[in-house]
DNA sequence: AAAGCCGACAACCGCGAATAG
DNA sequence: CCTATTCGCGGTTGTCGGCTT
């Protein structure tokens, strides 16, 4: 038996938006909110919509200062880092930037981000390696698999924006706190057990999610992990003058470290990767058997050992 | 000029989670 | 506790406009 449908498609209007249903929508919403109910709200109104269709127009669209287009590469630096962190969990990624929707940066990430930094990523693998990473969409395909691991905990939505500033790993710690609940209020690392209860992950684990956080997310010490990883003034950038600087960091990151990335050896090997996930049930990425020399955690922890490797920790 | 292609974005769909009764 | 309902999320699809051939 399937699921019963949340309205009557016969009886709703589908598509675009029309100018009135807008002022409609929008006005009723603004006197009276939404009565906690979206799938009562359009026959309210005389709307013929589905409620979750209005709740979607709203949410992405009319809702006040909501923004469109124009990522500034602040955002960019954002969105891509929590995207490598988290992976596409969009509503958590909008939450620290303010205006912007889900809907939106999902959009902004797959139509220009993606290829932004992976793009020039096959181009420049191809010529180093000899080969090509098959596709932007399959790098895309084993993130997602990545998100699917079942040990990746399950993160709150944030209540509230929080503001990144550089060098302020005050707030990208009170992030990760909101994020996993990791840590404790009085800022001390404490023993946590992964949501499923299956991988226990020690205090010096935490530390080095933590600390991998704070060098991957915050935007000025994200010049730091670079300088941390690479020999000084090995391979310079090729600025073409459309890559930000951002984006040729990152690409200089995945370009000269893939034997330190443990876990996103699939931004830069195809071959390799396509055999390992082959092997797997289905052909979903698992995390252990992709990289088994590192914690069972998401793929925040290869990059841990990184620092580990670096022995940057003992700086830290 | 027309057809085809492609990128960008809005909107839809289906699922799991949360909540109410 | 169980069931039904609603919400919220992320993936996918549809549509439109611009560009190329």
């Amino acid at each position: 038996m399937g699921r019963a449908p949340c309205c009557d498609k016969n009886n709703v209007k589908r598509g675009p938006w029309s100018p009135e249903e807008d002022a409609k929508l929008k006005s009723y919403i603004e006197q009276n909110g939404t009565g906690g109910n979206w799938i009562a709200l359009p026959q309210k109104i005389g709307l013929k919509r589905c409620g979750k269709s209005c709740r979607l127009r709203w949410l992405n669209y009319l809702r006040p200062n909501i923004k469109h287009g124009g990522f500034s590469e602040e955002e960019d630096r954002i969105i891509c880092s929590l995207y490598i962190s988290i992976g596409s969990r969009w509503s958590i990624i909008a939450a620290q930037l303010p205006g912007r929707t889900d809907n939106d940066i999902k959009n902004y990430w797959n139509t220009k981000l993606k290829k932004k930094l992976f793009g020039k990523q096959r181009q420049k693998q191809g010529s180093r390696k000899g080969k090509e990473i098959n596709s932007i969409s399959t790098i895309s395909n084993n993130i997602n698999n990545m998100n699917q691991n079942p040990c990746w905990p399950e993160l709150p939505i944030m209540q509230q924006p929080i503001q990144f500033s550089n060098n302020d790993h005050t707030s990208i710690r009170k992030l990760l706190i909101k994020l996993g609940g990791k840590f404790s209020e009085n800022d001390q690392l404490t023993n946590v057990v992964s949501p499923n209860s299956q991988y226990p992950i020690d205090n010096s684990s935490m530390q080095l999610m933590y600390q991998n956080h704070i060098k991957l997310i915050s935007s000025s010490p994200i010049d730091n992990v670079f300088n941390s990883m690479t020999a000084p003034n090995t391979d310079p950038y090729d600025m073409d003058g459309e890559a930000s600087n951002f984006t040729a960091e990152f690409e200089h990151m995945i370009n000269n470290h893939q034997q330190k990335l443990d876990g996103l050896e699939f931004l830069y090997e195809d071959d390799v990767f396509i055999d390992k996930s082959a092997s797997t049930s289905g052909g979903n990425l698992d995390w252990e058997s992709m990289n088994p020399y590192v914690l069972p955690l998401p793929p925040i922890v290869a990059s841990n050992d990184v620092i580990l490797q670096e022995g940057a920790l003992d700086e830290l």
